[in-house]
RNA sequence: CGGAGCGUAGCGCAGUUUGGUAGCGCACCUGCCUUGGGAGCAGGGGGUCGCAGGUUCAAGUCUUGCCGCUCCGACCA
């Protein structure tokens, strides 16, 4: 593609709104416009990266054997009505009427639309397993868009859904997926990790994030050190193997703690550690008021009550609620004589002599050990990993890292199969419920996420299968015959080569040139110029090192063809 | 939802305190000149100062309401 027959709007400076280096430098380097908040129009050059991405998906699906459909934005309430979402996806769902007054929603997803279709193709285990999927663009009404194509409302989206007979068969189509999943991220030339995330209620390590590496990524990610295990940090388990502590024979007393509203607070005024003290943090767990007990340098995590407890929504109590259940305030809520349901960190068995909250204002008890004085319901894992903690899987000790989540692998089991009646018959003549799978890749966040991964001060670095162009030709000479004719020659070579090259014939100065290639970030760049013609080179850049080479015009071709094959070895392609 | 800030040319911003001719840089157009890291000179086009109302001889500036955008926070007892 020659730039001057192009459009490919670069600018000097980001827009005051963006704050993230991709969207800065998504909305630099001409491939996106805002129209409204989280709302963007792709220009060509982002179309280009949309389909490199896109292209790499489909291939990697339909190598997994899964068939491409497309089904509709709008969506009838009805079906949402069924699975039972129109009440409970709460605002994120975008809603309205047509002019009958009827209802329908944007669709941020589509389980409830193929769960319909399958149900009405599928009569027989012979048509299973079976996997359609999808690009396209989805709608989430997000409570604050944010971070450009990161976080938008609208975003393009591959989501795919496989149909099993039997739990075995979904296993199955679950490990398909999650292996087309690996090569597709790896033939990206990204940075990335599968971790085992939450699954709610479904249970078992049936589902997994894709994550790419990046500092500035959204997600935390606990790593063992030995790499055998990975996980969302929602869901890394924490473990406690050390010894049970004995019944202590210290009998607990009050102190007085007054203005000490954190465990910070008391730390000081006692002069003990804040492992010593013991938080309660009282939650609504859908009406009930249940407590939760973590050292006091520990944090609750919250996903891993609500599964414990199997609640729908969760959340902290207000102080109204606290007035219900106890007589202290923030700061001195404790669990003894604590009338609600007590969860208990799993390492809080190791002690006997713990601070809490005294249940009346300003007052903590210490030497307290919770079989003696408190009634506990369960000791289970409900912290957060912390840095260094061990691995649960005896791999070493857990990193702490961050990441985007560009893919999610998901096993939905009966959910949707049964509340919408997707049956089908088996091999004994009866009905029985599809077992289902969901498989999503945010295709234009996977965009973002290579560019928050890859990027210098300068610009993108586009690994080299995601580049709109994996090559930058630059002429600086367009006024010499002599370099528009080898330009020229370069530019056909590189395109008969597949290597697809943005040919910058353009009337501006050098400097323009390559501030702009740095700036777009095709992975290399090659350039041809006066100085280098008459010493017999073309000069040559690696965009991911920046280092420069000088090709000789002898032997160009060889010489072009093994050093690219480098550039691509630096991507680990 | 709560809190803060912003809205002036395509982009980045000044001007608002103290009401009085609509500005700067980049980008764009014309011409000259220049060609190895976002050149220079000269000339030029482009604005409902977010919208609506109010005060005033006069409003980008004061005032009221609305709209839009951005950031921060989502409560660890």
């Amino acid at each position: 593609m020659r730039f001057s027959q192009y459009y490919i709007p670069t600018l000097k400076e980001a827009p005051a709104d963006a704050e993230v280096v991709s969207h800065k430098l998504l909305v630099r380097a001409g491939m996106i416009r805002k129209l409204t908040s989280g709302i963007y129009t792709y220009l060509p050059l982002g179309v280009r990266a949309l389909e490199r991405v896109s292209r790499i998906v489909r291939e990697e699906m339909n190598k997994a054997g899964a068939l491409e459909i497309f089904m509709p934005t709008v969506q009838p309430s009805d079906l949402w009505e069924e699975s039972g979402r129109w009440q409970k996806y709460g605002k994120e769902l975008l809603r309205f009427k047509d002019r009958n007054d009827r209802d329908y929603c944007l669709g941020p997803t589509h389980e409830e639309v193929v769960t319909s279709l399958l149900r009405g193709e599928i009569r027989s285990y012979r048509q299973m397993p079976i996997n359609v999927y999808q690009i396209q663009t989805k709608f989430r009404d997000e409570i604050r868009p944010r971070f450009g194509l990161m976080r938008g409302r609208e975003f393009i989206m591959k989501d795919a859904y496989s149909f099993d007979r039997d739990n075995a068969g979904a296993d199955k189509s679950y490990e398909i997926m999650y292996r087309a999943y690996e090569n597709i991220f790896r033939r990206m030339g990204l940075k990335f990790r599968a971790v085992e995330a939450d699954s709610g209620a479904i249970g078992g390590n049936f589902s997994h994030e894709f994550m790419v590496l990046a500092d500035t990524g959204e997600d935390v990610i606990a790593v063992a050190t030995d790499g055998t295990y990975a996980a969302n940090l929602e869901r890394a388990e924490a473990t406690y193997s050390g010894p049970e502590a004995p019944l202590s024979e210290t009998a607990y007393e009050e102190v007085s703690t007054p203005d000490c509203p954190t465990v910070e607070a008391v730390c000081k005024l006692l002069n003990v550690p804040a492992a010593q003290i013991v938080k309660t943090m009282l939650y609504n767990a859908d009406g009930e008021i249940v407590a939760a007990l973590v050292r006091g340098d520990r944090e609750v995590n919250e996903i891993k009550l609500k599964n414990l407890v199997g609640a729908v929504e969760l959340n902290l109590v207000t102080a109204e609620e606290i007035a219900g259940v106890s007589a202290g305030n923030i700061g001195s809520i404790g669990p003894v004589g604590l009338n609600v349901r007590i969860f208990a960190d799993l390492e809080l068995l190791g002690g006997n002599d713990w601070i809490v909250g005294a249940n009346k204002p300003d007052a903590h008890l210490i030497h307290v050990d919770f079989k003696r004085d408190a009634k506990i319901e369960a000791y289970k894992d409900l912290r957060q990993v912390q840095e260094g903690d061990p691995c649960p899987r005896g791999g070493g000790k857990l990193t702490l890292t961050r990441g985007i989540e560009v893919g999610h692998v998901f096993k939905l089991g009966l959910k949707y199969s049964e509340a919408m009646n997707a049956k089908f018959l088996d091999e004994n003549g009866k009905e029985q419920f599809m077992v289902m799978g969901s498989y999503g890749i945010g295709i234009s966040r996977v965009v973002a996420a290579a560019i928050e991964q890859n990027h210098d001060e300068f610009g993108i670095k586009f690994p080299p299968p995601l580049a709109p162009f994996q090559v930058s030709l630059l002429n600086l000479d367009i006024r010499s015959e002599k370099a528009v004719a080898k330009a020229d020659e370069i530019y056909e070579f590189l395109e008969s080569e597949g290597l697809e090259t943005l040919y910058d014939d353009r009337d501006e100065r050098p400097g323009v040139k390559f501030k702009d290639a740095d700036l777009l970030g095709s992975p290399i760049q090659l350039v041809v110029g006066g100085k280098g013609l008459d010493r017999g080179i073309i000069e040559a850049k690696d965009r991911r090192t920046n280092e420069k080479f000088e090709l000789s015009l002898e032997n160009f071709k060889e010489n072009f063809k093994k050093w690219q094959a480098d550039v691509w070895a630096g991507w680990g392609l």
